[in-house]
DNA sequence: TCCATGATTCTATGATTATCGAAATATTGA
DNA sequence: TCAATATTTCGATAATCATAGAATCATGGA
């Protein structure tokens, strides 16, 4: 990973509501969770929820699908994993410590 | 880690400047690099350079040690791995599938 | 004590960001 | 087609942030 992509994505989850929503996708499972849904449990406005979305669906960290009437939102795993990874390179002057990359991978549920 | 102390640590990252400055701090080890290096390596103006390390300081990320007329910085591993630790929490739907937290724990230079 | 060097603080400026009311768009069911 | 619901876009405002020149502070050597 670039510089230049980490940076947005950090950029992304370094807000408090956002990084609510996110945790609140990652939580509820690839399946995702309506717009409606997450604004009931966090307690934000539409207009600044969407636009969080927007953010966090712009950085790589979310994905939609529409289903009916309803948006539904959901966390991706494979962003954050690549994002880990950028973040523990170099640790130790170059020499590998983490044997298998932090977290899901692949996704598991 | 609460998301009050996770917010400043990713906002402390997500800006190039300063997630160029703690990159070099990591690949540096744990004696450090004094100020000027740093901005001979990014080509950072001084004023512009310490704003920044204040701002990585003040969220914990980096510590520094006086040593004659020098300031050095380095990495604080710790906070990282806390940080790494929080966003892959829950990652999982609550199941835990990480065994050992990531990156050097303890640092490992 | 004075000077040179390393680093920080002060200050001003331009740019980006978060918020949300109101309006617009999209989809479904009647 | 019309009404109801879900979500997004628009627009305005307030707040925060990044940058760097100039001034200041701190340390060590002459």
């Amino acid at each position: 990973m670039e510089i230049k992509t980490a940076v947005p994505l950090l950029a992304a989850l370094a807000q408090e509501s956002r990084l609510a929503i996110y945790r609140t996708l990652v939580a509820a499972g690839s399946g995702g969770l309506a717009v409606g849904r997450i604004g009931e449990q966090l307690q934000v406005a539409p207009a600044t929820l969407s636009f969080h979305l927007k953010e966090l669906s712009h950085a790589g960290l979310v994905t939609s699908r529409q289903e009916g009437r309803f948006i539904y939102y959901s966390a991706n795993y494979t962003a954050m994993n690549e994002l880990l990874a950028y973040l523990t390179e170099n640790c130790c002057a170059g020499q590998p410590c983490t044997p298998a990359p932090p977290c899901c991978n692949p996704p598991c549920d």
